[in-house]
Formats: C-alpha cells, sequence, structure tokens
DNA sequence: TTGTATGCGTTATCAC
DNA sequence: GTGATAACGCATACAA
C-alpha cells in the first residue's frame, strides 16, 4: 500500500505540486483549463487521496472534534452524539468519542489525548473534578461547549435541559390529578446539574402548591440499593401517594419495585419519570413522561462549538435551556 | 495559545531536540540522569504536550481507528462501540465513529474519510454495496474487521451472532411448549446477514421438528408498516400461534401490536424475540429473549483490528461466531 | 551520550 | 498562471 502522494500527482500531470496544490484546494483562477484537467485525470488515474495529516499539521486545523461524555450506553449520550455527528459531519468535522464514566482521572486522561490529537474543540458532559483544566482552556479561548451539567464559576456555553420546569411539571401534573404527597427517587450523587436542579425544582413546585417539601420523601440511593430505599420509602407512617423518577434509571426500578411488589399504578402509587423511555406505551398502564430533547441539545451543542471554532472571539458564554415536554400517559391519572 | 513545541523545551533544558524526542519516546538508556531531569523539568514548566499530528505524519500511524456502522441508536450498535472503546483505548487507540445510516453512498464517503485520515483500521457494520471498495482494501493488506454482517466472497474476519442457533432456540423453544404454528416476523430488506441467517436457521429448525415452514408465516415489511402486516399476519385461516421476532425493532412493533389488539400472551399468542430488550422483565408478562453478546463481540472485534494493525500479515480471515443465550421468561410458556 | 540533517505530505509565500 | 522553497512539529539515521 504505498503511498500515493501530491508529488506523483504533479510528476505525472506534467506541473509541479505547489499547482497541484492549488488545484486541490480549488483555486482554479490561477490555472489554465488543460492544465486543470491534466491535473483531474492524473489524481483519477492515481487514485490520489490527500492526506489529512500533513494538511492538518500544516494549517493547524484537525476538523475533529472530541466528546466526553459519562457513558455512551445511557440513551441520552446515545442521542446527542447522534445529533452531533450529524451536524459536524455535514460541517466536514470528524467526532471522537469518550467515555469517561464520570471518573476524573478519565476524563483528565482523555481531554490531554483529545488536545494532543490537536482537536479543533471539545464538547463535554463534565464532571467537577477538572474544573482548573477547563478554566485553563477557557482561558486559552479553547473552543468548548459543555452538555447537560454546569460548572459554576467557568462561564462556558452550556446546552442543558430546564430542570426545575421538568420538575414543576411532574409535580403540577400529580396535584392536578388530586395527587398531594409526592416522593422524588434520585439517583446518587445528587450534586451533579441535572438531579440537583430537579430536586430543587420539586421541593420549589411543591411550595408553590402549599404543599410541604419533607426529607423523607427525597429516597436517594445509588442504583444497586434502590430497590432497598424504596422499601423504606413505602414504609413510611405516611407513605407516598405518588412518585417522581427523576431519570431513566431510577424509573427502571421504580417500575421493578412495583412490579415486584404487584402495586397498582396509579391506584395504590401514581408514576412519572424524567426522560423519555422506549418503552412508556408498553407498560401496564402506559408510563407519564417527560421528555428532553436530546437532538436538539446535541444539535445546538455541535452548531455553538463550531461557531466557536470559526471565530474564537465570538464567547458568549451563556446557558441555554431545553424545554422539557410532558407526555401525559395513564400512569399520572387519577386512582 | 501559542504552540509549545520540542524545540522550545530543548533550549529551555539546554539540549538539542533529538535528545528531548529521545526522551518522549521513552529511549532513557542514551541520556545521562541529570540531562533527563532538566528535560522533565523543562516539560513540566512549559506545560509541554507533544504533537500527535506531527508525530503521526512522520511514523506514519495515527492510533486511532474508524467504525463504520448503521446507527449509534441502535442498542447493539451502542454496545459494540463501547466494547470497541473500551479495548482500544487501553492500547492507547482513539476511535471516530460513523453513522452511515446503511446508505451505501455515506458509507463509502466515510470510508474515504477514514483513509484520508490514515486512521491504522476499520471496523465495520458494511452493507453490501462498497465492496469493490472493501476489496481494494483488503488486497492492500489494510486492516478491516466486520461486524454483525458477512460479505460474501471477501474473506475478511467477521465477528457475529450464531444466527441460525438462535432462530433454533426460538423454535425449540416454542415446540417445547407445545407450540407448532410458529410464525417469523421480520424487517425489510431480509438479504442483510443476520435477518437472512435468523430466516434459514427458523426453516430448517422447524424441519428438523418435523414442521412444515410456510412461506405464509414469515412476515417481512418495513417497519413503518408492520402493524397492518401483523394483521394480515392473523388474519389467516390459521392464525399462527407464536410469533418469533428477528430484532428488536419488529419486538417492539410486535408488543405494540399485542397491546392495541388486547392479546392475551402467552395464552392468545405466545412471543419470542432475538436481542435481549431492557424492559423483558417488566413487560406483563415478562418476555422471552434470546440475548446475543454484544460485548464480548465488540471486544474481539477490536482485539482482531489492533492485532492486524501490528501485524499486517497475520491475516486470518475467518468468521468467528457468538453464542446465543435463551432468557426463558412466561412469554413463550405453555399457554 | 548528544547534536545535525533530513524527511513525513501539505500549504503558503513568493518569485518568475 | 506556474514553480521553487520554506515551513508545520516530530522522529531517526548517522555523525560527533
Amino acid at each position: 500500500m504505498k503511498t500515493v502522494t501530491i508529488i506523483d500527482v504533479a510528476k505525472r500531470a506534467g506541473v509541479s505540486k505547489s499547482t497541484v496544490s492549488q488545484y486541490l484546494n480549488g483555486r482554479y483562477e490561477y490555472m489554465g483549463a488543460d492544465t486543470r484537467e491534466r491535473i483531474k485525470q492524473a489524481v483519477e488515474e492515481l487514485g490520489y487521496r490527500p492526506n489529512t495529516i500533513a494538511r492538518s499539521l500544516k494549517k493547524k486545523k484537525t476538523k475533529t472534534i472530541g466528546v466526553i461524555l459519562a457513558n455512551i450506553l445511557y440513551s441520552f449520550s446515545t442521542k446527542v452524539i447522534r445529533a452531533i455527528e450529524d451536524v459536524c459531519n455535514r460541517e466536514g468535522y470528524q467526532v471522537i468519542i469518550c467515555n469517561a464514566d464520570d471518573n476524573p482521572s478519565k476524563e483528565k486522561w482523555y481531554i490531554e489525548m483529545l488536545l494532543a490529537k490537536q482537536v479543533d474543540g471539545i464538547i463535554a458532559i463534565p464532571t467537577k473534578s477538572n474544573i482548573d483544566l477547563y478554566r485553563k482552556l477557557k482561558e486559552r479561548n479553547y473552543p468548548l461547549v459543555f452538555v447537560d451539567r454546569y460548572i459554576d464559576g467557568l462561564d462556558i456555553s452550556t446546552m442543558m435541559l430546564h430542570n426545575e420546569k421538568a420538575a414543576k411539571m411532574c409535580v403540577d401534573e400529580l396535584t392536578d390529578n388530586g395527587y398531594e404527597r409526592i416522593a422524588m427517587l434520585t439517583m446518587e450523587p445528587i450534586s451533579i446539574t441535572p438531579r440537583f436542579e430537579r430536586i430543587q425544582g420539586y421541593k420549589k413546585a411543591l411550595e408553590d402548591k402549599g404543599l410541604k417539601a419533607t426529607e423523607d420523601y427525597i429516597a436517594s440511593a445509588p442504583l444497586k440499593e434502590m430497590q432497598t430505599r424504596l422499601k423504606e420509602l413505602m414504609a413510611l407512617k405516611q407513605p407516598p401517594q405518588a412518585i417522581i423518577a427523576i431519570n431513566d434509571l431510577s424509573f427502571m426500578q421504580l417500575l421493578t419495585f412495583v412490579k415486584e411488589n404487584k402495586l397498582e399504578v396509579p391506584g395504590d402509587l401514581a408514576i412519572i419519570g424524567i426522560d423519555d423511555i422506549s418503552f412508556a406505551d408498553l407498560f401496564d398502564p402506559p408510563l407519564t413522561t417527560i421528555a428532553q430533547p436530546a437532538f436538539d441539545i446535541g444539535r445546538e451543542a455541535a452548531a455553538a462549538l463550531i461557531q466557536k471554532i470559526n471565530n474564537r472571539y465570538v464567547m458568549d458564554a451563556d446557558i441555554r435551556r431545553f424545554e422539557p415536554r410532558l407526555i401525559r400517559r395513564a400512569s399520572s391519572t387519577k386512582s
């Protein structure tokens, strides 16, 4: 697989490599029609493909971006990536994906790897632990966009769900249907942005309705211990009449619990989940969910990053909030 | 963000850039302990990061591979990718992901993009339409591994499910429970490897049991038309007592159909699906599925590719079959 | 042990 | 219009 270079093309076409370079970059004005044709021929005959690596070295642009996220197995991540990919490829960018698994040292390693690879910009769902590294990048005006999570005091463009509103939608839907003892089920840690904000939103929404948000009703646990935690929650003297699952994984746990304990939904317990899940319609009864526009979020993140890449000094570091959407099904209705 | 290069480090350490290069590549033998220390210092003080692009150009290796698949939104793809990522990163490789959407021209475009980027190898879930391109790569001994789909006559290492066995497992499970009129539901096109092989396996397994495989019972349709197709199937004079869904997407359609028509499972209709789905346990009744080891497949594909990259002449082009696993739940039991 | 020179494949700045 | 030639940042053979 001996590589055919621009020099081979030049020889074959009987011109210099500079002229070929001109041709390749579409600067046809400086070129006779016949030269142009000869080069075209030569390129085809030799099956020449420009070496992007060499070009990148020279131009100091790789037309590649990096995406750092927790785990590609989460459906939110998958959708975001898909949207990013679509935008980027339309613009001629390639995407390198990194699963940091919410592990700060892995995240750091990936960031440095990406920088060494000279990617033109990075989109990340950041952990809070590499704040210094991100700050340094920000100071250098390095193109950077966050998704889903916000890091305080860093002032980097962030695309995320309007989490408080999402939680409020859940509460309102439930209170509208006459439920008053409403609990929230959340994964740990609860410090990351979406969880924190949703819990805040939940509390506020309850207060707006004149209901008390008792700490008893905020059930947080790691995924593995969630069944036990739920058992505790339902064993309270005043068990909740309704539970809001803070995300899809918690929701799955809640569904398992409901099923194993043969609870009737919404009769024994009304439920509602943030994040849409594929089988919401298929569950019995169909599940009320709050969908977030993951594709929109990904698309806008990519668009913003590319804009930053093209004009490094238009650094409007802001937070863009995306609207949650209530999909009303039977699991949250009056019992 | 003026880039700091190896020359800056050399100056700072008071040595030549070759010495620094030696240091960076771990050839410490040719170096005084003090020199080594000085370089280390300089690197840290300057925050120097080697430019991978320049290194790649020189070494003609990018430590990057490309993955081409239909759509990252499919759970099989997601799992495969995750496994590939894990292996690759452990070996210092980065992964560029491309969604070809089963569109041959998109696939072609991506392949050429990846080659231009000088990726060290490619893992693909190939369409059948770029066979010439793949053949050319194969002839050049370019490292290439296929996943999930086989292309006849190309002789390229392929990692895939033992599809016939998977289908046979379904049939056997159903016949063991007394079902005889067993249909298969499949997406179109049926020509791609996994679907084709599963249909073959289905037919053979029926024959093994002395049952006839009538064409009537092989219901194929694009996703959008599957509900209609199912209606036709169940309207036959002799409707099936059981249906095998060929993959997760078909299975979802089947579940929707069952639900909308209030069929009792397995009383009115036994069902079973190939591919595991996350809510198999949560459905009512729990769903029997055939799981495929997507992570294993991805891991082995990555391992094979890296081996090819390291030794381009160990080109054992074979097909590796992975074992399906029956997860027996209530949807396929005796009614 | 360390330094010098050269090349990787391209693009860009000039002359011609 | 076209062609030398010098970078881009690094690795490496070879000289010192």
